[in-house]
DNA sequence: ATTGTTATTTGCAATAAACAAATAACAGGA
DNA sequence: TCCTGTTATTTGTTTATTGCAAATAACAAT
């Protein structure tokens, strides 16, 4: 603390998922700087030197400043690191990806999400970001309450069945799905509380915990 | 590319996991220099500004700096970073995490391993390092071929059975785990090469690929 | 041939998963 | 009120998978 070093080029990229007419999509900026200037790209932004405990707070202030909300899950991701990354000279970028319920987006934000499978030509090295979230979303989708978190706080056993189908990309059985899930202790109903509609009500669940849960496994 | 920055407090820290007498060590490093000079830590070291692809090569060279060889499983786990961390200053990490099979340690470096029960109070956040990295290491080992590479390039079933147990930290059926193994494809019986002793000699296997493969899940 | 030892396979009960279908609960209209 | 359409939820039934215990296999040494 006592020292102070010339700002290095540490940054933070973030890749925010989302959810959108029942595709898994990503929230792009357009950057407003050079290098790429007006091309769409990873949310990102340089770590200040007062950010004082981990690069979490600078992928926080920049989640925040894209949306206007903290993202009900963050989790660190990956390094990359390197001279060729960027054209300004040798930097370190601190990847990260949040999932954020299409819910909290505004009309505007949800109307630049974009599906995973239609990206545009992405700047430095984000191809390779993304690919690395997209793998580490749909591991972790399989073993864990990961999904719930695209969800809002309340949701029926459907919507949490259609979201982790949607994140892992393969159907999964009904009976089995709800069986596995209620087994895993990850989600508990809410009393009294249904979604209607012109048929049977649903049951209205919620997390039991803010974290992300893994599930029980056995080889 | 065309510019030059001061060299910034970039480093890596390795957590170099081998099994040694059945139990899951750490190798660690007395530092030679100070801060915290000649304390038990992770090895590690600045990344040098011309190491040209990424952080890996640093670790890499940490590495063969500390065994003299190359790790044959070697993964970026986390990078830590923030003002209080290290006494010179704000510092950004890159932690690894890495395998290493026994047999190729000296017997000087496998005397210097320390049991992960049993290591002495680390200095930096190398206690946080090391708790995400045996983490990761059993998290890993219950879905991949993880633990596979802490052995060498020939073993027995049974050996692949204890090796599992010692790093996930559990008893496993002997039967269901050769079945589950067997169908994972992650290793294939040498033709004809067997270990012996004064009893039914075992089947040699090697792994099928030289790199982590997960096994098929379900949710 | 007998014994001791570790490797590998087998059999069976207990669980869990896949699949198909039934039942439940409601709104809205006949 | 009763029937219909719709989604939610539960129930079988069949089909893998796992857990556990025991049998069998293959060798060295005696």
């Amino acid at each position: 603390m006592e020292q102070t070093y010339q700002q290095p080029l540490v940054m933070v990229d973030t890749a925010l998922f989302t959810i959108l007419d029942e595709r898994l999509c990503l929230l792009l900026a357009r950057r407003r700087e050079p290098p790429f200037e007006g091309v769409l790209a990873l949310p990102g932004g340089f770590v200040h030197i007062e950010e004082d405990t981990d690069t979490t707070m600078a992928a926080r202030r920049v989640i925040r400043g894209k949306l206007g909300i903290d993202a009900p899950y963050l989790e660190q991701l990956f390094t990359f690191s390197g001279p060729a990354r960027d054209p300004r000279g040798w930097s370190i970028s601190v990847a990260y990806y949040a999932l954020i319920p299409a819910a909290l987006l505004s009309q505007s934000q949800a109307a630049e999400a974009v599906p995973v499978e239609e990206l545009p030509t992405l700047p430095f090295d984000h191809p390779q970001i993304v690919d690395k979230a997209i793998e580490r979303l749909r591991g972790k989708a399989t073993y864990s309450s990961l999904p719930a978190f695209l969800l809002p706080s309340e949701f029926t056993m459907n919507d949490l069945h259609r979201i982790y189908q949607q994140t892992i990309g393969t159907r999964l059985d009904q009976a089995s799905f709800r069986h596995k899930i209620l087994e895993q202790d990850i989600i508990e109903p809410m009393p009294n509380r249904f979604r209607g509609g012109a048929h049977r009500p649903a049951q209205l669940y919620r997390l039991t915990s803010r974290v992300l849960i893994p599930f029980e496994r056995k080889i």
